[in-house]
DNA sequence: CGACTGTCAAGAGCAGTGCTCTCAATTGTT
DNA sequence: AACAATTGAGAGCACTGCTCTTGACAGTCG
């Protein structure tokens, strides 16, 4: 009970054990649902019940409490869109950086504008008096990021990007963060970079947090695809990637 | 009492009408309150009653709903946001539009720092269920952007800019939207300024946004102004502000 | 074989929510 | 002073998260 990898070795054992999980499963996936077509605030555990078509405190069998089915669902949201741009970005060639990067935005996009209630839920104001516990969710977290920087790493590594079209001075504190990270991380890319691949990073869930959002007006932009290649253009280019 | 026009001109006189709006005012404030330690999905009418000293049923002689008292509170965000805005550009001289832009910018974040369930309101996830009158919420809610357009207009019209750093091609469709743009706001800068533009408009929210949301991990960054301050900076040369 | 243990669903219940309705009281106007 | 508009109170409905107790079932052990 205590020990998760005890819990692991016998999770698909016992009978009782595999029936749990697929109720866990089950209620993750209807929790999903919920959250797909209503949004986060109105994820109800009584939904859920009456949905999985039983009384609301047998859930609680299950799952602690609300804020852990909303940690599930979390972890789940962030691994599928994490699958979704490495998949994307493994279609392209290795050496084309400037293809993996626009492919990455676009995973991107595509999977928020697919699930906007989801993406809300990982890239919107955070849920009130919920508090993501990080050892659970920064793993699945960071895979968007991380798969960016190594983009950008390796295409600096391999001599691939042009004199960035624009940086800007570092200063001193900015400076140690960056080393941080590049510690952390064991990259090679120089202050400059980082800091503009940072810029890339807000930018691109800017751009994409907008659209799914409705920051443009209604009907400001009939071509929303368009304006978000040239955004993946420029921004491209503000790392050097852009040819 | 279906007139608009002739509730304005009594709005003010009776005392009964002077109370009234007092009540409304006194609603809004502790609704702000609220809204502003437990975010918008925390928001209630009750709470709000209770506060007020009254019973739950009362306030719904003011506010015809939940729903309502959020637009308020939109309102009152966006108007917020918007004179702080202002407030900060019109404190740069008129021909400093670098400085001027750059102080749009530190006016958002710091803004969104010091309010960040409000900021959240505006620019977080939607409000799962509501949706926003564009009647009453559009006129406060562009101010930033046109404040920002004018910057960029008045710059591209004093032929303060120099040659933009990156531009990327704009694409027909998109080339039309902005070309309606230009002409509903009577504007002079040409397509890849424009397009520029709206890129600098939606990263500056989304630098703001990862911050206020948390995005970045809890100490990734130890300086975020300086972090901020490098951003505004690559942001002001996409434009060709920079110097 | 019988008892025992662990797991589970059901139901009642508490405190909170948005919202509607009725009724009585207060208030401003005529 | 009499009337009408406005207001607050209270009850009530349907919903939420969550807790606790109770009874039923399974597998296991003596």
């Amino acid at each position: 009970m205590s020990d998760p990898a005890a819990d692991a070795e016998t999770t698909l054992r016992t009978p009782r054990a595999r029936a749990r999980a697929q109720t866990i499963a089950d209620i993750v996936r209807l929790g999903r649902d919920h959250l797909a077509t209503q949004g986060a605030a109105a994820l109800s555990l009584r939904a859920v019940a009456r949905d999985l078509g039983v009384v609301s405190s047998a859930v609680y069998r299950y799952v602690a409490n609300r804020d852990e089915l909303l940690t599930l669902l979390l972890v789940d949201a962030y691994s599928e869109l994490g699958d979704a741009v490495e998949t994307a970005v493994n279609a392209m060639p290795e050496r084309d950086f400037d293809g993996r990067f626009k492919a990455l935005g676009r995973a991107v996009r595509t999977w928020a504008l697919r699930e906007p209630a989801r993406y809300g839920l990982l890239f919107g104001s955070p849920v009130p008096g919920y508090k993501a516990p990080a050892g659970r969710t920064t793993p699945p977290g960071t895979r968007v990021i991380y798969s960016l920087i190594g983009i950008l790493d390796g295409a600096y590594r391999a001599g691939a990007l042009t004199a960035a079209s624009r940086t800007a001075v570092v200063p001193s504190a900015l400076s140690s963060d960056l080393e941080s990270i590049r510690g952390e991380l064991g990259l090679a890319v120089p202050d400059e970079l980082l800091a503009n691949g940072a810029l890339v990073w807000t930018s691109l869930f800017g751009a994409v947090s907008f659209e799914v959002f409705g920051q443009y007006g209604a009907d400001t932009f009939s071509a929303p695809e368009e304006l978000f290649e040239h955004h993946l253009a420029v921004l491209a280019g503000m790392t050097g990637l852009g040819a």
